[in-house]
RNA sequence: GCGAGGGUAGCCAAGCUAGGAAACGGCGGCGGACUCAAGAUCCGCUCCUGUAGAGGUCCAAGGGUUCAAAUCCCUUCCCUCGCACCA
């Protein structure tokens, strides 16, 4: 025990009863699954990165998912829930040069340590079915999936400049630059290590994502169970733009394709444009020495260094094919090498670059589009001179086709000037080589008569050799491991030495729990296509776009390979879980030293104290900041609730076997709780549900103080609010199961039934509004000791009265008509007058059941007042006074 | 610039998709019960006014639709995030 002088005693020893209860779950084999279950509900949080260390985001992460699969599995579910480790990777190479090891024993130690702090949690996975990346048993189908994805033509060997970074030495998939900025301009560095990355020319092997861009794209509007964000920062990678190419002859160079979107503005081409990697320009530089310096000073450029008015004129001319023109030819860096074809025509009154661009190299300036006569802007307003018009418009001085709109140009000119439709995408291809040893080798071999060979089958996996302390790439270094023999021909030839991507690992991982041990293939086709797609998927923004669109493009590309049957999406619900922020509301990191250790937190107050904490703090997408009253206020919730059970166990309460009022009114609210709980759970809204778990409990207790409850009612309640619980605080759950004297564990339990009680919002507010009216009148009259609080029910014909205006337009006659409430004549006729006054009458209940809800609530009255209540129907009750109520509002009297 | 999501009482934060009660809940603050006292627990109050359940003003700002708007529509301002020399 950690326990202080100054704190109160607690009620259990947190990790005596958690330790407990893990050995418990473990013997029973609680989260296991098993092989032959039918469409289980799969739940999974993103596997670790192994870096050993335990961080309230993984915290938060995977009690998300846990609470959910506990949930899940209480109601019935079948459910599959694993747990991996994403243990390939770069941090394990620098790990292990800091600590003279080598990766695998430095990851094995972190994989090791990490299951444990899981185990510590509470964390119910099915560990038969964990995996790790870096066992040649995983990464082995990673090779055999490369070589499938070859066949299949998805693998191209490309000579490319890439993304490298000096300090890392090796290779960066686009998505792993991130921008940087600085005073004086954004910078791409490293996303690992935020070095500034230089460029190179490289031979790599690239997955070509860039075949499934339409799909990948247009798929999006499907997944309805993503989060809007999410799918538009998808969107927006992929990035795809309807337009057209068509040829413009460059001098002796012959016809250059350009891509548009704006074919309508042809006829305002005034010059044309080459990116500097372009291959004409190339060509142009060979006998161009200005030329060729500004290709090369504008390669060795930072981003950004060069602004859009940088370029140099080539002396060579374009023809615009649609005006017989001839336009000078540049070459300037804002035309970018891979965006559409390298090459546009520009439009300087039509768009803001190629203005710019236009007005530093004095290039004339033409107007061929004005705005239309619906626009907002007037035609005489607009000077492209000044300014580029960007909007599409009506066509002018555009020869035979002055007056056609922009969008039927677009159409019309394809075929006039021979051209064709064409959709491009940012997307590029997936570089995966890597040039680091702790990573998947590539199966590949290189020959000198056959070129490139793929390790057959029956070679796999390729190994990796033992680690080399080395300053290049240990895989170059292992010479005896590369040495090896075509499969081909049988000559001497070496191995391929770049690793994969780590993501290739993680695109498929989801795959492989289903058959974590299969030998003879990466996972069952036949279960993983009834198991996936996934139901409910966890993890961090950060996976936004590279891990989940390189997921989406394996499953897509799986499935097409017949190794699933129509599993198109992997994921069918997505959830990004916010940032745990320091207790200041900054992000946790070392250097502002407002960090807070999970291990630390479990040692002092339980892992069920954590898990509490951090799921009644904010819904999983919200962020929210670590505050220390939270999680005090989280562990005593948890000893309070184990010390109204444990009194109950110990018989320290006594019963009245009387049913009374007040009972059923305790019967209403655990029934209305469940019920609550139950879509809240459903709507990954925990904080809700525990909020209605504590609302339970804390009436409960009131109960227990205001009389001597009714046995029956108050165990189910105790039930009820223990199975509400559990999914987020299992131990303590299991130890108020075990105090209820029930039969097995609660992981195993039935979750309660789930009806909320008939007009069960009606009748709350009803009484809401009867105990606020009555504080209010004896706060306002200032009575000091009330003797008797009288609530009077209103007679029948009011609450006929009341359903007559709510159904009819004309309430006067309406009421005045009703056979029944002639009788009743000028009260009826006042009554109705009243209500046809009223924007909107309120449902209320028949007069008996609000007699009912009344006595059942008065004890609240009565013990809030200290004073005797009396509920009375209208024929018991006093004239005057009955007159006084409605439906929904009795009439009170208070006496002194 | 383009796109996504937001702006609710001292603070955090529900409600907004399906318009109908000054607007759930928590923290903080105030008062009360219990207690020798503190803590824990329990009961209230916490926009303004009010000696019988009332009235007034409110959900970034302004306008509109409606019997009725925090909720729907328009405009403006501000915040957060993503993408961006993408032809």
């Amino acid at each position: 025990m950690t326990t202080t002088g100054e704190e109160p005693e607690r009620a259990f020893d947190h990790s005596e009863v958690e330790s407990r209860w893990q050995s418990a779950w473990d013997e029973a084999d609680v989260f296991r699954i098993d092989d032959d279950a039918t469409d289980p509900e799969y739940v999974l949080a993103m596997f670790p990165y192994t870096s050993g260390q335990l961080h309230m985001g993984h915290v938060r992460n995977y009690t998300i998912t846990d609470a959910f699969a506990r949930f899940e599995r209480m109601r019935g579910e079948a459910v599959l829930h694993p747990m991996g480790w994403d243990s390939f990777g770069l941090p394990a190479e620098n790990a292990a040069e800091e600590r003279d090891t080598n990766p695998r024993d430095w990851t094995m130690q972190c994989i090791d340590q990490m299951r444990d702090q899981f185990v510590e949690m509470g964390f119910g996975y099915d560990w038969e079915r964990e995996i790790a990346t870096c066992e040649p048993e995983y990464y082995q189908w990673n090779q055999w999936l490369f070589k499938q994805f070859r066949e299949a033509g998805l693998v191209e060997r490309q000579a490319a400049e890439l993304n490298w970074c000096p300090s890392c030495e090796t290779v960066l998939a686009d998505e792993q630059v991130e921008e940087e900025t600085h005073d004086d301009g954004a910078v791409d560095v490293c996303w690992r290590c935020d070095t500034p990355i230089d460029h190179r020319e490289m031979d790599q092997w690239f997955l070509t994502i860039t075949d499934y861009a339409e799909e990948l794209l247009d798929a999006l509007d499907d997944l309805d169970g993503w989060p809007n964000n999410v799918r538009e920062m998808q969107r927006n990678w992929i990035g795809r733009q309807e337009g057209a190419s068509v040829a413009f002859e460059v001098g002796e160079y012959g016809d250059v394709d350009i891509f548009t979107t704006r074919l309508d503005t042809i006829y305002g081409a005034t010059y044309f444009s080459l990116a500097p990697g372009h291959p004409v320009a190339q060509q142009i530089a060979e006998d161009n020495d200005e030329v060729a310096e500004y290709i090369e000073m504008a390669a060795q450029a930072d981003e950004d260094e060069l602004d859009v008015t940088s370029g140099v004129f080539t002396g060579e001319y374009a023809t615009n094919p649609a005006t017989g023109d001839a336009i000078p030819v540049y070459v300037a860096d804002y035309v970018l090498t891979d965006v559409g074809t390298g090459a546009l025509y520009a439009v300087p009154a039509h768009d803001d670059r190629d203005h710019e661009f236009a007005e530093h190299h004095d290039i004339d300036i033409q107007q061929v589009i004005e705005p239309a006569d619906d626009a907002a802007v007037d035609p005489e307003d607009v000077d492209v001179q000044a300014e580029a018009y960007t909007e599409d418009g009506i066509l002018v001085n555009s020869g035979e086709f002055d007056g056609l709109t922009s969008v039927a140009a677009r159409e019309t000119f394809v075929s006039e000037f021979h051209g064709e439709h064409r959709t491009e995408y940012n997307l590029r291809d997936w570089g995966i080589s890597r040039q680091r040893y702790w990573g998947t080798p590539i199966p590949m071999i290189h020959c000198e008569d056959c070129g490139y060979v793929a390790v057959p089958d029956e070679d796999l996996p390729v190994e990796l050799p033992e680690f080399v302390h080395t300053t290049g790439n240990p895989l170059d270094a292992a010479e005896e491991w590369k040495q090896t023999r075509c499969p081909d021909c049988g000559t001497d030839a070496t191995r391929e030495t770049d690793t994969m991507d780590t993501f290739v690992d993680s695109s498929w991982y989801f795959l492989r729990y289903v058959s974590p041990d299969l030998d003879d293939a990466p996972f069952d086709t036949d279960r993983a296509s009834d198991w996936l797609p996934v139901d409910r998927y966890v993890g961090g923004i950060e996976h936004a776009v590279m891990h989940l669109l390189y997921a989406r493009f394996f499953t897509k590309v799986i499935d097409d390979i017949d190794l699933l049957a129509g599993v198109r999406e992997p994921f069918v619900n997505l959830t990004n879980q916010g940032m745990v922020l320091g207790e200041n509301g900054n992000k946790m990191s070392k250097s502002r030293g407002n960090g807070v250790s999970p291990q630390r937190l479990i040692d002092e107050y339980g892992a069920d104290t954590a898990r509490l904490f951090i799921m009644e703090a904010a819904q999983p997408e919200k962020e929210f900041a670590w505050s220390p009253e939270g999680v005090q206020s989280a562990h005593s919730f948890l000893q309070n609730i184990y010390r109204l059970t444990e009194a109950f166990a110990a018989g320290d309460i006594t019963f009245d076997a009387e049913s009374t009022d007040i009972a059923d009114y305790v019967d209403r609210e655990i029934d209305a709780t469940a019920a609550r709980a139950t879509e809240e759970y459903e709507q990954f809204r925990f904080n809700h549900a525990l909020q209605a778990v504590r609302e339970l409990v804390s009436l409960l207790r009131r109960y227990r103080e205001a009389t001597d409850p009714d046995r029956a009612t108050f165990e189910r309640g105790l039930v009820t609010a223990a199975k509400l619980l559990a999914p987020v605080a299992p131990h303590v759950g299991e130890e108020l199961w075990d105090h209820l004297g029930a039969d097995g564990l609660i992981v195993e339990a039935d979750w309660p039934s789930a009806d909320a009680p008939v007009d069960y919002e009606t009748e709350r507010r009803l009484v809401e509004n009867t105990r606020e009216d009555v504080r209010d009148i004896i706060d306002t009259v200032g009575i000091d000791a009330p003797q008797t609080i009288t609530l009077a029910v209103a007679p029948a014909w009011k609450h006929e009265v009341v359903s007559i205006a709510r159904e009819a337009d004309n309430v006067v006659p309406a009421v005045m008509q009703n056979q029944d409430l002639q009788q009743y004549g000028e009260a009826a006729a006042d009554f109705a007058k009243t209500l046809a006054g009223r924007a909107n009458i309120d449902e209320h209940l028949a007069p008996e059941r609000e007699l009912a809800a009344l006595e059942r609530a008065s004890w609240l009255v009565a013990r809030e007042f200290d004073t005797e209540v009396v509920v009375q129907s209208a024929d018991d009750a006093d004239d005057t006074l009955a007159s006084q109520a409605e439906p929904g509002r009795p009439a009170i009297d208070i006496s002194e």
